[in-house]
DNA sequence: TCTGGGGTCCTAGGACCC
DNA sequence: TCTGGGGTCCTAGGACCC
């Protein structure tokens, strides 16, 4: 049987939620990000803000040039995950199975529900009015028996859309649309995927399946299927942090010093902070530097022991730090990850790997 | 125009083991 | 004396998403 698959994305999310709780913002151009002389960028912008041209990642430079009269304010993540969780709770009023992809985006899988609801269209509709009674804020819902489908049917009519594709009618309604619209094809992708002839995701479903393997390869075969409309990925409710980082830009170019080391402190502090709050520990500290001509590395040390110690994690990155700089060298960011998260304790194999530290004897060797 | 911060996943090469 | 094959782990970079 099929299912029923929902995508729930909210309206311009961090600007609406703006616009909600400073009535004097509503009808004006909004736009959520840091400011301009800190080189910030649009976070979220209103739809009266988006008539100037503004769109999310733009420089907030080119933004308020674009719009003088747009009012800037800086994001409150705190208040958006309030608002995040009151949505997601209305969510999971309807169905247990809600897949948050981000603070104002979830699946829903309501296959079980649909029946009772009396069809898809006044399921998602009835969710739709819940949102906005309870919060105030406009959901734009996408359904469709997969999540590709629902996916983008949610994105066609924003804001306070509602589209529904019908089972069977999955390939139709993609064929038309943008190669750039599949979840997973983005800028590079489109373009090599133009330089081929192919621009549509029909023309990806059409494709040799042997020619998309050779530009992408498996990747390819996979992006085809769901161009053909075909994807069976579950909603999954339960999902497993795999990284925890903290990285900042800094408003004018830094060389290494008091001020990089403090900073390299501060950020050592946060992810601590984050990962012990998580309740798990990191054996690969992930230091990562973009100089003044935005070039970007990253250097990473990975240890048998996990840690959520501050102390520990500033001085791996700073040991990290001291190989790679070189005199006159400057930065505009810096940040810090911690990877390969583990429960807290340490277990069986990193206390094997911590005896060879200590008391080293040469392994037989096996052939 | 001048480029954030939070992530995930994939690839490729090298070290190392048997 | 001209070079195996399978596996795992680690590192670095990059594409992509919101």
């Amino acid at each position: 049987m099929a299912r029923t698959i929902l995508h729930a994305d909210l309206d311009a999310f961090y600007a609406s939620v703006e616009q909600l709780d400073r009535p004097e913002l509503r009808g004006r151009p909004v736009v959520v990000g840091g400011p301009p002389e800190a080189r910030g960028v649009v976070a979220a912008a209103s739809y009266e803000a988006r008539r100037f041209g503004i769109h999310s990642a733009m420089p907030m430079s080119r933004a308020l040039r674009l719009c003088p009269q747009a009012v800037r304010v800086s994001p409150r993540f705190g208040r958006y995950g309030e608002v995040s969780r009151q949505v997601m709770s209305v969510f999971r009023a309807v169905t247990p199975l809600v897949e948050p992809l981000s603070l104002d985006e979830a699946f829903l899988d309501v296959t079980a529900q649909v029946r009772r609801y009396g069809g898809a269209e006044a399921l998602a509709r009835r969710l739709k009015r819940r949102v906005k009674e309870r919060t105030g804020l406009t959901v734009s819902v996408g359904a469709g028996t997969n999540k590709t489908v629902a996916k983008i049917a949610s994105d066609m009519q924003k804001p306070d859309g509602l589209v529904i594709v019908a089972p069977g009618a999955e390939e139709a309604f993609l064929a038309p649309l943008p190669a750039r619209a599949l979840w997973g094809v983005g800028p590079r992708a489109e373009s090599v995927l133009a330089a081929a002839g192919l621009h549509t995701i029909g023309d990806i479903a059409g494709a040799r399946p042997q020619q998309l393997e050779a530009l992408f390869g498996a990747r390819g075969l996979a992006v085809q299927e769901m161009a053909r409309g075909r994807d069976d990925r579950a909603v999954e409710t339960e999902h497993e942090r795999k990284s925890v980082g903290a990285e900042t830009t800094f408003p004018r170019d830094l060389a290494d010093g008091p001020e990089l080391r403090e900073q390299l402190a501060r950020l050592a502090n946060e992810v601590a902070e984050r990962l012990s709050q998580g309740g798990s520990r990191a054996r690969t500290v992930v230091l990562k530097l973009r100089y003044a001509d935005f070039h970007t590395i990253t250097r990473q040390t990975t240890r048998p022991e996990p840690t959520d110690d501050a102390e520990e994690i500033e001085s791996a990155a700073a040991g990290l730090l001291d190989a790679v700089v070189q005199p006159g060298d400057k930065f505009r960011l810096l940040g810090i990850h911690g990877a390969k998260l583990g429960e807290g304790q340490p277990d069986q194999l990193s206390l094997w790997s911590a005896a060879g530290e200590a008391g080293r004897t040469p392994a037989p060797r096996r052939d």
